[in-house]
DNA sequence: AAACAAAAAATTGTTAACAAAAAATCCGGA
DNA sequence: TCCGGATTTTTTGTTAACAATTTTTTGTTT
């Protein structure tokens, strides 16, 4: 429930206050998510490059605002891992190696893996449906090709896939993952990783499985269908080796929880 | 490197500022940071119980602080999924209900299969040492049970584990859900619900499978071992069913971004 | 010009004050 | 005694001011 508020913001993004529905006010959101959920999709979706750095009285003021809320959203990306504090020096966005994309993509694996056999398990035929629509426009595809719109139906099917599976922790960690990874976002799109017609036919499959209901098949499928998609990003940038070197501010050194533990 | 400052600051917590060391110094860390080092500790440990609630000025006097820093160690917290905001009328120390229990050990489960793979991999000759020492520990208990202290046990071979699978964003995403289920330690630690000469056991066959670098059997040992966890708290929850009632302030609504993403 | 030091400006970390909402208290009436 | 409503108190959300650190600029020297 409280886990798909946000996506079903952007699924009827329509709602406003009214006498029927006085809740759904932009109002009831405090200033700290309201900022959250604004910086996150500069960065998510790319307009905010990794390592710029954020300053917090600018976009205070863009976004009329005081600064506390600010720095607020900034500890919630912090331990998101899409900003990065640096004590006295500012926050900047995350830039991610290809070294750390790698071991992200390792983890996607093993969760699509879980997606996959539970999607299995839970799925109907109503959602089957909507996987062979994405699936269908993917294959369209196939005559006027264009990188950016398969991309995002790649998204829309995996994040599908992700909510069929009907477990609120796994959904949670997998969106965050993505997300991550989004910070990888102009990288990818700038090469064209992705042979259209093979992504096709790997959904395809996957479909297939999940709706014969094969929990191993569809777990092995989309765990290599991850995989996979990290090995064509490790050959695509090994390719065009030393292309662009970017001068952002160098960090020193992170002072910052982000996501581990204690166990004391 | 960075992934593990804050388990390195417990495992060797006498340093101080020293002219040969002067950077390790708290002072360092931002007011924010030590507020949710010190809160995240109590969660974690189970002083702080589930439901209880945050007062936002009591814990800044009890630390010594102002109400900002604290703020924003409560935004953290919040995306770790340790803590819950419900706006206009504070944050409360997050509950947590079987089902979530279950969802999440489903995760962990996947990852601990991810863990074992890498593991069998990367491991080396020193590591498996220690990993036996504690399965030792584990054995001496055998005559002695303290459910206390396997339980500490399990936890750092399970840590030192995931360490060893040499994946930074593995190990944080496995570190978090440990602390997320560390919201039912209290539970698991009443009903004794470990069988320690099994669990010993267990533990050990891990070692051997991950010393004989048998990735396949290290991955299906500690998958299993997690899901054998879960169905073991299920079993005794479901025992001593109508048990505890406890009063807390009642929740109306969640108002939090908590850990999902945006794919825009 | 280049390099260094000092002063000035900008930016972050922190605190304190203010505004608004919720919770607790008080009080009168059935 | 118990219930409902108004008032007071407490607590949260937000802003603004202050302190401390870093960055930039300026000025001087070689």
């Amino acid at each position: 429930m409280h886990t798909t508020w946000l996506h079903r913001m952007r699924d009827a993004p329509i709602k406003r206050r009214t006498a029927t529905n006085p809740e759904s006010s932009p109002d009831d959101l405090s200033l700290s998510i309201r900022a959250q959920v604004e910086l996150q999709q500069r960065i998510v979706s790319g307009r905010l490059r990794g390592g710029a750095k954020l300053n917090e009285a600018e976009i205070a003021r863009s976004l009329g605002i005081s600064r506390g809320p600010v720095r607020e959203a900034f500890r919630a990306l912090d331990q998101i891992g899409l900003v990065r504090f640096e004590k006295n020096r500012g926050v900047f966005v995350r830039e991610i190696t290809l070294e750390e994309a790698s071991d992200i993509y390792e983890v996607r694996a093993a969760l699509e893996g879980l997606i996959g056999r539970l999607a299995a398990r839970r799925i109907d035929a109503e959602q089957i449906r909507k996987l062979r629509d994405i699936v269908g426009q993917m294959r369209e595809l196939n005559d006027t090709p264009d990188d950016a719109v398969h991309f995002n139906l790649n998204i829309q099917f995996h994040e599908l896939l992700a909510r069929m599976a009907r477990n609120d922790a796994l959904y949670a960690n997998y969106t965050r993952i993505i997300d991550e990874l989004g910070l990888f976002r102009r990288k990818v799109l700038s090469l064209d990783v992705t042979n259209i017609p093979l992504s096709t036919r790997e959904h395809s499959d996957i479909v297939d499985a999940v709706a014969a209901r094969d929990e191993e098949l569809a777990a092995r499928l989309l765990t290599d269908h991850a995989l996979q998609s990290c090995r064509r990003l490790h050959l695509a940038l090994s390719r065009c080796d030393a292309s662009s070197g970017a001068d952002h501010p160098v960090p020193r050194e992170a002072a910052t929880i982000h996501q581990r533990g204690l166990h004391s």
